[in-house]
RNA sequence: GCUCCCGUCGUCCAGCGGCCUAGGACGCCGCCCUCUCAAGGCGGUAACGAGGGUUCAAAUCCCUUCGGGAGUACCA
């Protein structure tokens, strides 16, 4: 813990008081001036097709009201945190502005105007400290001690530069640029889709730009078919990037491997400014150097003054950067409130390997400030790198490094409005119902795997959506749409959430009763055709029919495409089953019936249900009333076949099931009547005739 | 170990000092409907981790404690 004496009642009280010197470092409190430069309003990338929204103009947004969650009351946090609460609340009112609508954005006109979500937190009364209050005193000068000498980062250029009036009114803040930034090593599961889903959403609330870049600093690990695989699953998801190694766009190229030049040159500038430090160490010395330092009870953090000084000009050596020996910095995360680190406790990062290759922490801090990037917003495991972040991102921009360096190996330069990322989002992990981490067992199988068991993107994106996070109005099932215009940070949950295969599937049953019967049997036509065959590799955990049982020798029931009579049965069939569907693969074990000529009773059916006696009576007596049918239909056949009931003296359940069951193959089918209805006459006959005698063999057999 | 994060029904979300004998959803249980299975309708079950404090009043604020998670790499 930060100095926190023992827990008498006078300590507690000034627990969080230091000296000044101690303050934040200047690299942590980057922040937009108030009304910070005026975003331009530029034509947004291409649009892809599958949103044919609705283009119209969309209205500006107001200021932000609300003061962050993380905000400390000015009982604890001084007079600082106080200031920069008031600076927050008298934020002036932005007329409603005019800029070019996204024309891909779904909903886009219908959308009340929104405040940017960097600037919104959970609204607590005046005075109040919503969250722990952490160590206050924020906003002064930077500290010193920590080197290099360093300035305000804003303090090299002239307020002037930073704060352009906009010429009718007020500035306005710049577009929100949010990134999704997976490594490529595999495929896109549960965790990573939602994460990819909240910067989509948080850029089309806010009409920002959804970045999706491939973090593929280590390019061997990046195979085109797993990259391959991450865009198709955002397609179908229906989740669209305007800027992005699929997009393009005009602040690529948008795979890291290939900005390695733009890194490396940063990496030099930096070295030249004096900032990083050659560690000659190799992994095997600072092992032994870290267990020495742990048996020694002190902590292993590495630091400049704990390094050896660098023998010889030849040895090949790592590039640490050098973070300042005390203070604290704090982030404000839009999740989280601030979170405050001391930096004593932060070791100094590598930036460079002794093979010359650029580090993560470096990569993803030069692209995101070179991509323009306002609001990181990724897993909660990324966010104790967060203080080394910000950091550089200070040094970054300092005298226009970053700029000099794009410069140089010839990449887009960055817009005169672009600062550096001002806020962080860090998303709680995603748990199974055990509380484990996620693993195969919860269903945390890549995406795909979700479309292949008959999920549908809609469901997916709406429950992932809500673990985590929830509309103000407690609304659960929302669409696209209606989530881009709920979305804020501001509920984003902090706690681990579990991923539920119950309620997803639940979901999955309500969204596919909603469809429309022509889109349902487009869309199971996938579960037909052979595209997705039936699984058997269920596991105990998310297998919630198990009577399905494996299917083994499994064939397309219909052509691929399908044929004009193969959609009609499909078109019939649809109204049967849509109601009694959690999943779309679930049609696999109704259609057999009606697409094959040669059925295979089902063996448990057979002896449960032909087994009876009177069985083969019923079916008898039921093949005589259908054959004499004059009409082919619903009616019809209920009719020939309810008087059976009375006929036979018994229940029409009993009429019903011997039936059902020679018909369908199984005792449990859709509706009897309708089911019957959609086969020919000739079949359903044949079916019947065909059952007599195994019902009259299973019922002897005992 | 150290650093950081988190802690309301089994699960997800509500709750922002009195509207909380804690609400909704999924699950589960029961009833209704019913030709099977579903769907649908109705009802029920079930939680503020613990202990202190502040307050007329605490799930909400403070402290401690316990529990869980993440990080602690020349991985990202």
């Amino acid at each position: 813990m930060l100095g926190r004496p023992a827990g008498d009642a006078a300590g507690r009280l000034l627990r969080h008081r230091r000296p000044l010197r101690d303050l934040p470092h200047g690299a942590a409190r980057v922040r937009r001036l108030p009304g910070g430069d005026r975003a331009r309003a530029r034509p947004l990338p291409p649009v892809p097709r599958h949103h044919e929204g609705a283009d119209g103009e969309r209205e500006g947004r107001r200021r932000p009201r609300g003061r962050a969650r993380g905000h400390q009351g000015a009982r604890r946090g001084g007079g600082a945190a106080d200031a920069r609460g008031g600076r927050r609340h008298q934020r002036p009112l932005r007329p409603p502005r005019r800029r070019r609508a996204h024309p891909a954005r779904p909903g886009a006109a219908r959308r009340p105007p929104r405040r940017p979500a960097e600037l919104r937190r959970r609204r607590a009364p005046a005075g109040r400290a919503v969250r722990r209050p952490r160590l206050g005193g924020r906003g002064r000068p930077p500290g010193r001690g920590a080197l290099p000498p360093r300035r305000h980062p804003l303090a090299s250029r002239s307020p002037a530069d930073r704060i352009r009036p906009h010429p009718e009114g007020p500035p306005v803040p710049p577009t929100p640029r949010v990134r999704f930034a997976p490594a490529p090593s595999g495929w896109l599961h549960v965790g990573s889709v939602r994460t990819a889903l909240f910067n989509w959403l948080h850029a089309r609330g806010n009409d920002g730009v959804a970045i999706f870049r491939i973090e593929d600093t280590d390019a061997s690990r990046a195979t085109a078919a797993s990259m391959d695989a991450m865009h198709d699953a955002m397609a179908w998801l229906g989740l669209d990037w305007d800027e992005g190694v699929r997009a393009g766009g005009a602040y690529g190229p948008y795979r890291q491997s290939e900005r390695k030049d733009l890194h490396r040159a940063v990496a030099r500038r930096l070295e030249e400014t004096g900032v990083l430090y050659r560690d000659e160490r190799t992994a095997e010395e600072l092992e032994a150097w870290r267990n020495e330092r742990r048996a020694a009870d002190l902590p292993p953090i590495v630091k400049r003054s704990t390094t050896p000084p660098p023998a010889g000009d030849d040895r090949t050596a790592t590039l640490r950067l050098q973070l300042p020996d005390e203070g604290t910095t704090t982030i404000s995360d839009l999740v989280r409130g601030d979170v405050t680190w001391d930096w004593a406790h932060e070791s100094d990062p590598v930036l460079v390997r002794s093979n010359g290759d650029v580090t993560y922490p470096l990569a993803n801090s030069v692209d995101d400030v070179a991509q323009g990037v306002t609001l990181v917003c990724r897993g909660e495991d990324l966010l104790s790198v967060t203080p080394r972040q910000v950091f550089l991102y200070d040094l970054l921009t300092r005298d226009g490094l970053i700029d000099d360096a794009l410069a140089e190996v010839g990449l887009p330069a960055r817009e005169p409005d672009w600062t550096v990322p001002s806020g962080f989002a860090h998303l709680s992990m995603i748990v199974g119902m055990d509380r484990k981490k996620l693993s195969k067992r919860h269903g945390s199988v890549s995406i795909q795997e979700f479309a292949r068991k008959g999920f549908l993107p809609e469901t997916i994106v709406n429950y992932l959506a809500l673990l985590g996070w929830g509309p103000e109005d407690g609304r659960e099932r929302l669409d696209r749409d209606e989530l881009v215009a709920a979305f804020s940070f501001d509920r984003v949950s902090r706690s681990a959430a579990a991923f539920d295969t119950d309620k997803l599937t639940a979901f999955n049953g309500e969204r596919i009763r909603d469809l429309d019967g022509t889109e349902l049997a487009h869309r199971l036509v996938p579960y037909l055709d052979g595209t997705y065959p039936p699984s058997n590799e269920t596991t105990e955990d998310d297998a919630p029919d198990g009577e399905g049982g494996p299917v083994a020798d499994w064939e397309p029931l219909v052509s691929t495409p399908p044929t004009d009579e193969e959609l009609a049965i499909l078109r019939g069939l649809v109204p049967l089953v849509q109601e009694r569907m959690q999943r779309l693969d679930e049609v696999q074990r109704y259609a057999p019936a009606f697409f094959v000529d040669e059925l295979a009773l089902d063996q448990a059916s057979v002896d449960k249900v032909l087994g009876k006696p009177g069985a083969a009576d019923v079916l008898r007596a039921a093949h005589r009333e259908l054959a004499d049918l004059d009409a082919w239909t619903t009616e019809a056949i209920e009719g020939a076949l309810r008087p059976l009931s009375e006929e036979l003296g018994i229940g029409f359940g009993k009429v019903a099931q011997p039936v059902r069951v020679a018909v369908t193959g199984s005792q449990v089918s859709p509706p009897l009547f309708e089911s019957v209805e959609l086969m020919p006459r000739g079949r359903v006959l044949a079916r019947i005739e065909a059952a007599i005698p195994v019902a009259e063999a299973a019922g002897s057999g005992d």
